[in-house]
This record gives structure tokens, sequence and C-alpha cells, in this order.
DNA sequence: TGCGGCAATGTAAGCGTTTACATTTCGGCA
DNA sequence: TGCCGAAATGTAAACGCTTACATTGCCGCA
């Protein structure tokens, strides 16, 4: 039970108002639309603003005017510094503008980011920010019919009937296997991270299959892993694949964490990287290029998407012009990770 | 301009009520109190929730019930693990009340934490997690005056004032400070984070400097540099240390990023960590372990204390119990990048 | 001097909820 | 059968703001 102190009453509109002996429309106008009211009145209002320690009530604010100047986000996890870079750009670029940003979390979970999506609306979000296009069909027709804006990021699809923003998973990832293949590999291990829910992850996986196939290699020299996101998860795929009769030569894997993870279970294996065994991974993290040996990865521009991101959102909430998805290039970091197989194999 | 179209208004409790043929009030016990109202119209209700896709409008809900279910947190950026990781755990805790997060990052300026602090204020938060306690006074009478609670976290102090929630950071310090000192380390450098505005800094200093003071040794064999936060960073403060005439024969590094870009930094100078100088970080990020040679450093249980945070956040805003400031322990994680000194010194 | 017109300000009606308080309904008991 | 009281529901007043519209006051021009 919140004490009601008469003393500690937050200071309102009409407050201000009377402690200047004009109306609240008035200071209204003085704090949204300086310019209409006259200099003395303004400063005389402005004084008592400072008096009193007022400050807007949002809600009431944005109840009033219809309009929250917010927008969320829905992000798999915060932990994740992929996700955690981006939004930071994302968040910086909103506030220069007044806006302020609504995280929250789905921890990977379909059912759960559903929900976050219908509490954030519900906050009157004015746009979302969504990762990747996999999402219930539902989720889209309720965005749909509260008409919020909402842009799919993290994931560029030529074909995709949303908005979006980000790099083709698929495409970049196919590169990065034609450089593998490239280098004589034949037999490729690929530890991906979940897909039942993650378009992203599952691009990935197309895109290596799509270069294998290109080269005409047997799609039965693909192993495959799938696992959840960690360092430690990524190592323990490794040992799996690595456990086979004829491992692959290169292990390719869905995200920069797993790749690490990868590694540092080949070097605990014994196996020198890349003299022994190949990796990669995606992404770019900062550990990517302090990883021993320096891993070979895709490189993400995930602050320019974030920065991006919030300007396409902002035109889209402004509606006045049809807003087009946007691809952003990477880049493959050629670094010490990736090397020809070994020449016994 | 949003355009007003009739067919996309979104419905409210009203449009419910009439649909259903009950009054808002009705209606509005049915979502908040449902065990007051009989079955038969419950459902008659919730069928009608159901049909017009009814969602409440969070902004007029706490305007009229003078509570948001928000708490804010300003942390100085998402970037950082430690704090994504702290804020994580954070926000799932939270969620599992019923209790919304908004985050926003000040980029490590005071003068834009104030702001911040007084956006999340205006919308409402009802209560807020801070880092640190350095803080201008003013931004707590602030927050006395609208009797808002506040949580300092990542620190605690004995005697600090205000309710925090953390570990010692002076005392972790020193623990470790003692523990190079025992391996026979004199000449001592130290890479701090930016002091200005950031009290953990600066108590991490002054526990080196304590535990100096405690084994007799001149605060004169401190070299001392202060640089922002990165690996670069880091890097180029270690090498600006082991420039000196009569270089450290240990570098301490105020938090795991520096460390690691100090390592980094060592490895480029041809110098073996820990034969040719010791390095020790602060705060044990993943990376720290995945470093080569692994990083000593002292382990700060982040998830704990988020979720620890929101438990404590969540009962002072209940405010029928005082709630009092929380220590949590801290481990020196003893790895390879701490040995004795060169012989030769 | 009088009046049109515009700039400055005031008035008051919402915005979508919650919640005291008022009213209705209905079951049980004498 | 009639009444009482509790349970269920309805009524309407906030909550703190924005904004369309009404009002006031002032200047300049004929």
């Amino acid at each position: 039970m919140s004490t009601t102190d008469r003393s500690q009453q937050v200071p309102t509109l009409a407050d201000v108002a009377r402690h200047a002996g004009v109306s609240t429309a008035t200071v209204s106008r003085c704090l949204n639309s300086p310019d209409v009211v006259v200099a003395p009145t303004r400063e005389r209002v402005m004084t008592a603003v400072r008096e009193l320690g007022y400050s807007p009530n949002f809600n009431a604010q944005s109840l009033a005017a219809k309009r929250t100047n917010t927008v969320g986000a829905v992000i798999p996890t915060m932990e994740n510094s992929i996700f955690a870079q981006g939004l930071q750009a994302f968040q910086e670029e909103l506030q220069r503008h007044g806006i302020t940003l609504l995280v929250s979390s789905s921890s990977y979970q379909e059912d759960l980011e559903a929900e976050q999506i219908r509490a954030l609306i519900a906050r009157g979000a004015d746009a979302l920010l969504l990762i990747g296009h996999h999402r219930a069909q539902d989720v889209f027709d309720f965005l749909d019919k509260r008409s919020v804006p909402a842009l799919v990021s993290w994931a560029f699809t030529p074909d995709a009937k949303r908005v979006c923003i980000g790099f083709n998973n698929a495409e970049a990832m196919r590169a990065l296997a034609q450089l593998v293949i490239g280098k004589g590999h034949r037999r490729i291990g690929f530890i991906s991270a979940d897909m039942a829910s993650n378009d992203r992850a599952r691009e990935r996986l197309r895109g290596v299959k799509d270069a294998m196939a290109d080269a005409g290699i047997d799609p039965e020299n693909l192993t495959l892993v799938e696992t959840s996101y960690g360092f430690e998860t990524g190592g323990d795929a490794f040992r799996a694949i690595m456990s086979a009769e004829t491992p692959p030569t290169v292990v390719m894997c869905g995200n920069d964490v797993l790749a690490i993870g990868a590694l540092r279970a080949a070097k605990e294996m014994g196996l020198r990287t890349p003299t022994d065994i190949s990796i990669t991974g995606f992404d770019d993290i900062e550990l990517a290029m302090l990883a021993e040996p320096a891993l070979t990865t895709v490189h993400v521009p995930h602050s320019e998407m974030g920065r991006r991101a919030a300007r396409m959102l902002m035109k889209m909430v402004q509606g006045d012009e049809p807003v087009s998805s946007l691809e952003l290039p990477t880049d493959i970091m050629v670094r010490q990770t990736l090397g020809p197989p070994r020449q016994q194999d």
C-alpha cells in the first residue's frame, strides 16, 4: 500500500497552472509548443515548473495524446552480445529522437515471445522491433489488426512479405561454405543452433547445403548436430561430431559462440586447428578475433543494423512513405582457423 | 498522422461491456478479480474479450490505478556482458511476477543518467535499479521526493546511506592484491576504468592501495593508468605501463576486458604471461576462462545479483517491511596469468 | 473612433481504466 | 409470505494530460 502522504504528492499540470496563475492548457502548451505562448507567460510557467519539480505523467500524456513515443523490442536474450550490440545502437538512435525503448526477452521461446509482443502493445508501443521471421501467423495478424508497424531484423530474405532489415543468412553462410569447399574440404560437420523457431539458424544451414550442392558434393557428407546456445554445448557437439568413424575435416558452426566452444574442445582433444581440423563461426563477435587461433567467421554489422533499424521504424511510424526492406552486406573474416584438410584424408 | 480508420479501432473496455451486455465495472472486475463475479457473467465477458481481441490499455490502467507494475533500470551500457547478464536475470525474475522492465543506458555519462532516471520516473516506474553509488545528490533527492524506491547494485559499501546490493569492490580487489603481493610482487601496475563518475572503479583501486599499505609497500611502487572501457584501450594502457624504466612485474586491471586487452598486448610485445609479466582482471566474464593463458580474476555472481535485486526491489515497492543491503560474496579465480615475479627483478 | 482580425489564453471534453458507493437481485428464514 | 442481508452488478467520479473550440484583448487601419 503506497502511503498517501499529502506532503509527498507529486505535482500535476494543474498544480503548475495554479502556481503560475494560468490555465492547464497554457502550461501544456509551454511544454509542448513553447512558441505559441508569449515570453513573459512562458517564463512564469517555467519557473513554476522548476519550483515544483514538475515532470509530466507519461501515462496520462500518452492516454490523452494517443501516442506513446515508445517502441518495443523483443529479443531472444540480452546475454548474447550480438543482440546487445545491435540493441545498444538501436536505443541510442531512438533516444536521439526522444523515443523510449522497451526491451523484453523471450529466452528463445516462441510462445513467450508472443506474450511479450502483446504486453508491449498493451503498453502502447508505437512500433516493434522483432528478431527473425519465424513467428505464428496470428501474432502478425494481431499486429496488423492494431496497425502497429513491426520490423523484422537480423534477417533479410528477398521474398519476405514483411519489411525486414538485416543480412541474407543463407547467402552469407553459402559464401563461407564455398570458401571452405574451395580449400578442398568434402566432409563437412555443421553445428547449428536450435532451428525449431529460429529461421536464421535454418537459413544458415541451408547456405551450407546449397554450397555443397553447387559443388556437387553428396549431402551425405554433411554431419549435422543441433544444439542449444552456449560454449559448453558447442564443445559437446564438436566432440559428438568428431567421434564419428570418418570425422569431417572441417566443422562449420551456426554462430561464434558455438565455434569458440568447438575450438576449445578441439584443443582439449589434442587437435590442432587448422592443421588437424578447420573450424568456422558466424557473427564475428569480439571474441572471435581474440581467440587463439583467431576464428574465421562472417562479420555482421550489428551496430549499423541497429541504427538503421531505428530509422526505418521511425519512418514506419510516421507512415507517410512506404518503407522497404534493407539488405546489409556481410564480410568473410579470413583468420586462422580455416586451412586445407589434412593430406592423409 | 495516424489514419483513423474506424475499422481498425482497437476495442476498449466499454466495447467489451457493450458486447457482453454488462457494465464496464464488471468487465474490469472479470479481468482483475474474477472471483467476485459470478460464473455465467464471467464467461459472457471473457467470450466478448476473446471475440473482440481486447487487451487493456496499459496507460489508462496505470493512470487510474496509480501503479504501473513497471520497474526501470539505468545501466552504463548494454554492450558490457556483465550488465547484460545481471539484467537478464533481473528481468526474468520480474517477469515471473508480472512486472515489466524498462531499460535505458547512459553510456557512462552522469548527466545522461540523470536524464534517463527522470524519464523512467515520468513513465511511471514504480522503482529503479541503479548501478553504483556515484550520482549527483539532487538525483537522489528527486527520487526521495517522489518516494520511488531505488536500489543501488553492483556495489556493496558497508556504510552506504542507500540500500544496495552487490559485492564489496574494495575488499574483493584487496584480497586479490594480497594474493598478488603474496607471490612476491612489489612493483604493481594498475589499469583502471574511468573513475570520474564510477565509484566501483575507484573502490577497486582503493583495494589495491590498501593491500599495498598493509604489506608496507611504498605507494610509489604503484603505476596507475586510467582509461576508457575496451580491449584496445586496455592494450594501449598496458604498453604505456610497460614502457617505464623499471616496469612493474604485475599489471592488475579494473575489469576483465581491460585485462584481456593487456594480455593480448603482452603477447604482441613478446612477453610471456605469467613468466615475464603477471596480469589479473575483475568480473570473470566468460572470456576470462577462455583466454590463453586463462585469466586470473575475481568472480562476481552477476545472475544471482540480478535475481536478488529483483526480489529486493519488489519488496521495497511493497513497502511493508524495511529492506536492508545485501552483500554477495566474490571468489578469486586462480588461473594462469598470475605467477611470481621474474627472478632477475 | 470604431471595428475586423489575429494572437494569446481559457474552458472543458475527452482518452480508457479503476473503484468507491449505490442499486438491484435473490436466497433463506421466521 | 414477507423481510433481511449478502452477493452481484451498475453508476459515475476520478486519474493527469491534450486539444478543439470559445473567449478575450489588442493593434492597425479606414
